[in-house]
DNA sequence: GTAGGGTTAG
């Protein structure tokens, strides 16, 4: 027997006042009905209608409860949804895909695949509609098992030819990282839409696949037919972004003007990041300034951005800017800042930020704000603060190997040993970048001058099988990358001139002394041999400078990745410049920033 | 009642 109507719902106050409220209005169809509840404007209607509908007896028929049901889901109140809905003598798929659809919605997708479970039991057939929902909530919560569970009754119940469904289903497996199950999904639809080859081309870029996102698109832009809309173009955005990809980024931009995108969120949003990770961040900024009402996650990117390029005052402008415009900053926003006053030796005022962001702005520092923290302490040598506070945060696995790889890679920058090995231990132990470990504790060894211990780590290293892979950086020339393997400078057109290079680099390098700051060789008692043992690697890492001689005579080239070096290496990049001079332009030399505190990515580039 | 896009530490 059907329960009487809940009255829990509305309040007996709110029922009498709605009741005065809506003396003279009625429904007199079901189109008029939908209508009335889709245009509502806030939750007091919605109880008014549900008011009314107790009285006309009209919840009797599911067609009203389930727009009432939808009326409650879109104003966030899913406990009402939910009560209207078991109350339901006999709920029909779109009452139950409906609810789903709800909980979904409310940040709750674990409800929707209980709620899934529960209507496999009854006699109610899911459709279309309930397959893409269930789907969706997999994808929310990145459960692939389930999701193929539910991809296996896709097919059953013949539905695999739907695309909304195959949508879902790209969506899904791109957000599991299960991206030749989304590309077999997209390969066997026999129709496709935006949508569908966006879903495919945002997998790939979600799992750093950039290269194979940027191919896809140029099939989609080679069907006549098809037109990339401000989903699409955002996604490609992201790909240039990951790759580098300056050229393509800037035309996908034009594209963007041309569509009169520009002033979308999302799409200026990526721009600024695109630019940033380009190593160009004074388009960002304008791109960042074109936006005359920003929201948090420009800000966001427009700092981190900053961040990224040593503007660590910059970021922090920024910062007080949207503070003063009363935007609220997230968790986000405080990684960004905090990682800006580690990049920019701004200990003192990290840590005023560190303890001001629950106080102040409601956001409570998880992992990753200490992990900025650590970083930021061990960077400029206040080591044993690091330490205390990396062994005070619990941390799982994945949060752990940041936060000791950060440890260890400080350690190893200042010589200390006794903290190196805690943490290299601590990353062993728990399997996390072991081939870092082992190579960073020795390097710290070598630092101290402790070579005993630098050759049976390597040795040790050696017996596990554990082996690094070697680090890679590019060049951009027109629209070719091109890819160079740190070490690799026998695989260089002109390998010869490279070696003698290096050598005219050491000699240099030996004249000045060997020491630089903080962020270059530190020797502390090393013995001679040793020291030029160090020094050739030193010098070998700007194989990254040097890889630019195998280029072809007069382009033009443009460093990628935001380089950051250190005194040394910026000597070295200016002496690399001089003497290719004549054959190469080799952009921008004299404008990479020096870091008194930050880290230099040639010296990191081993 | 259903599908796609932005920021995340080393």
């Amino acid at each position: 027997m059907r329960k009487p109507p809940s009255q829990n719902i509305l309040t007996t106050l709110e029922l009498a006042c709605i009741s005065r409220q809506n003396k003279r209005s009625c429904f007199h169809s079901q189109p008029q009905f939908v209508q009335r509840l889709q245009g509502l404007k806030d939750l007091s209607s919605v109880l008014s209608s549900h008011s009314k509908l107790l009285k006309s007896g009209s919840l009797e028929e599911s067609f009203s409860t389930n727009q009432l049901i939808n009326a409650y889901v879109r104003f966030q109140e899913i406990e009402n949804a939910h009560q209207l809905f078991d109350e339901m003598s006999e709920p029909n798929v779109v009452s139950w895909t409906s609810l789903m659809a709800g909980y979904v919605d409310a940040g709750c997708p674990g409800m929707a695949l209980w709620l899934f479970t529960k209507m496999a039991r009854c006699t109610v057939l899911p459709n279309a509609f309930t397959f893409s929902t269930i789907i969706n909530a997999c994808s929310v919560l990145a459960d692939v098992n389930a999701g193929k569970k539910v991809h296996a009754q896709v097919e059953v119940y013949g539905y695999q030819c739907n695309l909304v469904v195959c949508c879902s289903l790209i969506d899904m497996y791109g957000k599991s990282n299960s991206l030749d199950a989304a590309r077999r999904v997209f390969d066997s639809m026999i129709e496709r839409n935006v949508v569908s080859w966006t879903s495919m081309v945002t997998g790939y870029t979600q799992n750093a696949q950039g290269y194979e996102a940027l191919e896809l698109f140029k099939v989609f832009t080679g069907i006549s037919s098809n037109r990339p809309n401000h989903y699409m173009l955002a996604s490609i955005v992201n790909a240039c972004a990951s790759l580098g990809r300056l050229a393509y980024g800037k035309a996908t931009h034009a594209a963007v003007i041309k569509q009169k995108y520009e002033t979308n969120d999302v799409i200026a949003c990526a721009l600024v990041d695109m630019y940033a990770k380009c190593g160009c961040i004074g388009y960002s900024l304008k791109v960042f300034r074109r936006n005359c009402r920003p929201s948090v996650i420009p800000y966001t990117c427009m700092i981190i951005g900053a961040a990224k390029h040593g503007l660590g005052i910059l970021s922090l402008e920024l910062f007080q800017e949207m503070l003063m415009r009363k935007i609220a900053p997230n968790r986000i926003t405080f990684v960004g800042v905090l990682y800006a006053c580690s990049h920019s030796g701004l200990v003192d005022e990290g840590l005023k930020h560190l303890n001001t962001m629950y106080k102040k702005h409601g956001v409570l520092p998880d992992a990753m704000h200490y992990n900025c923290v650590v970083d930021m302490l061990g960077r400029t040598g206040r080591l044993d603060e690091a330490y205390r506070l990396a062994k005070s945060i619990e941390v799982d696995q994945n949060q752990g190997a940041l936060l000791w790889g950060a440890l260890l890679s400080a350690s190893r920058l200042h010589g200390r040993v006794d903290i190196a090995a805690e943490a290299s231990n601590w990353l062993m132990e728990s399997k996390q970048q072991v081939a870092a470990a082992y190579v960073t504790m020795s390097n710290t060894y070598a630092v101290a001058g402790t070579w005993d211990d630098v050759n049976s780590t390597r040795c040790e290293m050696k017996r596990a099988g554990v082996k690094k892979e070697p680090g890679c950086s590019w060049v951009e020339i027109k629209d070719a990358v091109f890819v160079f393997y740190a070490g690799d400078v026998s695989s260089c057109a002109r390998g010869s001139k490279v070696l003698i290079l290096l050598k005219e680099l050491e000699r240099k390098m030996k004249k000045r002394g060997y020491v630089a700051g903080s962020n270059g060789l530190v020797f502390v008692d090393v013995e001679e041999e040793a020291k030029e043992e160090i020094v050739s690697l030193h010098s070998e890492r700007l194989a990254l400078g040097f890889s630019l001689l195998s280029m072809p005579k007069g382009v033009t080239i443009r460093i990628m990745k935001n380089l950051r070096v250190c005194r040394d290496c910026h000597e070295a990049f200016k002496l690399i410049s001089d003497i290719v001079h004549r054959d190469f332009v080799v952009r921008d030399v004299n404008r990479f920033h020096h870091f008194a505190h930050g880290s230099c990515s040639c010296c990191d580039f081993w």
